[in-house]
DNA sequence: TCTGGGGTCCTAGGACCC
DNA sequence: TCTGGGGTCCTAGGACCC
């Protein structure tokens, strides 16, 4: 999808269209998840520090993003994708690879001769394109090819609002020419690797070959690399990965030096990824601290526990061990939680837990006795919590912790509102104790704008309204 | 007004085991 | 007695992607 989350926006708020529109955090630490095709044009780009991206076009709007309206347009066109084959392999909200030959144009495709075959996907793209706009009124790109390597860089040059099919055949002409940052997998460390090596483009890698490749940036690496520099891709589309870790982190407005502060945020963001893991119905044994301290640099600390877990109070009180071994003189900016190693199983299989603690006790018994010989061990600290007990485990008590009071109502720029006279409208901007909203829909004209009390009862937070009617 | 949040994969060293 | 060799697990960090 073309700049997803900003051309969500414009197509939500007819106001935008055409307009300059900068997606991303609004605080003072924030950076551009999304910059319109308008906004690009002032340099403005994604990652860039929504301060600089201010500077460069301060008449853009500038929006909190707003996920459940990116993730219903996402559900639609990734619904769209299955129709075309089993085989999608969702890379993020926006992007997806296909594998057109395990769909229902499989048959054909395998019969059709190579210049047919083309003409077959062409037409199949530009249907989907078609459908994708008529069921979300955004516009996608799309590249074709006979690898996930090619395709991804056929969409690229498709971008915007256009196709591209990249020949079987033709992929290393293609690519030769193109500068080595093209690639997946080549960012700005690797790009320096190379260019100190005086490899520049993709022909030059090829010609490096694999062996000065390999030995410039390791083993992986190195043999990937050049394996994708002549056009050799053979990865399948895999659908429905696990997730192999679940994180939650926060990025402070102002750097947290209390260590009672620390301490608490670490809770709160535990508490969060626990939920994520209860939603995901997941369990993991490792729990990772993260910490970016005030000059930006960033260590972690984990710790292995010997059975996976779910539970709030296990993780939260590791994740505080973890942080007690960290020096935050100076301060910390950022602080992460999350946990990894994960198993299938939550704390309400309650057969699948007893299984795995139960082997657990085992191997750690296993292992006491094989260290019998060795010192009394002093850091035996995990608690040894017998599975034998009521096997009530109810989520009830832990809950009160992150209820907070209700708060002043706060207005996102962006946020969905309705007012019980005006109809549906948007955030446009808020302070000094007003609120000023745009009543528009996506289905309207460009609306106008009023300004109310923050608190005035008459205006409510509204869900997104589908960007089609 | 410097630099988000959620991920993946790789490397490298040390522990530990056979 | 000059300390092989390989496998796996754990930890920490870094590059990269969207």
């Amino acid at each position: 999808m073309d700049a997803f989350f900003a051309a969500v926006e414009q197509a939500a708020k007819p106001s935008l269209r055409g307009k300059p529109v900068v997606v991303g955090g609004l605080g003072g630490r924030g950076v551009v998840s999304t910059a319109s095709y308008e906004a690009r044009r002032f340099g403005v780009h994604s990652a860039m520090p929504m301060a600089q991206a201010r500077r460069l076009c301060p008449n853009a709007a500038f929006l909190a993003g707003r996920f459940p309206a990116y993730r219903e347009v996402s559900d639609i066109v990734m619904g769209l994708l299955r129709e075309l084959s089993p085989l999608v392999e969702p890379l993020s909200l926006d992007e997806a690879f296909v594998d057109l030959e395990a769909g229902p144009y499989g048959p054909a495709l395998a019969a059709a001769g190579p210049q047919e075959g083309a003409q077959l996907v062409l037409a199949i793209a530009e249907d989907l394109r078609a459908d994708i706009e008529a069921r979300t009124a955004l516009t996608g790109s799309v590249g074709a090819a006979g690898s996930k390597l090619m395709a991804k860089i056929a969409s690229e040059q498709a971008k915007p609002d256009g196709l591209v099919l990249i020949g079987i055949g033709s992929e290393r002409a293609v690519l030769s020419p193109l500068p080595v940052r093209a690639l997946p997998g080549v960012g700005p460390a690797t790009e320096q690797v190379l260019r100190r090596a005086g490899l520049l483009t993709v022909a030059d890698l090829a010609a490096a070959g694999e062996g000065e490749l390999v030995q410039l940036l390791g083993r992986a690496h190195g043999a990937g690399l050049y394996a994708t520099s002549i056009g050799l891709d053979e990865r399948p589309v895999v659908p429905d990965r696990d997730a192999k870790s679940v994180s939650v982190e926060d990025t402070f407005e102002v750097d947290l030096a209390d260590r009672d502060h620390i301490l608490h945020q670490v809770d709160v963001l535990a508490a969060r990824c626990v939920q994520r893991l209860h939603t995901a119905g997941r369990s993991g044994r490792t729990i990772v601290l993260k910490v970016r301290r005030f000059d930006f640099s960033t260590l972690t600390r984990s710790e292995t526990l010997r059975a996976p877990t779910d539970d709030e109070a296990v993780i939260a009180e590791t994740a505080r061990r973890l942080a007690a071994q960290v020096d935050t003189t100076g301060g910390v900016r950022l602080l992460g939680v999350g946990v990894s190693q994960l198993a299938d199983y939550t704390q309400e299989d309650l057969f699948a837990q007893a299984a795995a603690e139960a082997q657990a006790e085992a191997e750690a018994e296993a292992q006491a006795q094989a260290a019998a010989r060795a010192e009394a061990a002093v850091e035996e600290g995990e608690t040894a919590t017998g599975s034998e007990g009521p096997p009530e485990p109810e989520p009830t008590a832990v809950r009160g912790e992150d209820v907070e009071p209700p708060a002043i109502r706060h207005w996102r720029p962006g946020q969905d509102v309705t007012h019980a006279q005006y109809g549906p409208g948007w955030v446009q901007g808020s302070g000094v104790g007003r609120v000023t909203v745009r009543f528009e829909t996506p289905y309207s004209l460009p609306g106008r704008v009023r300004t109310f009390a923050i608190d005035d009862p008459e205006l409510e937070p509204a869900d997104p309204l589908p960007l089609r009617a």
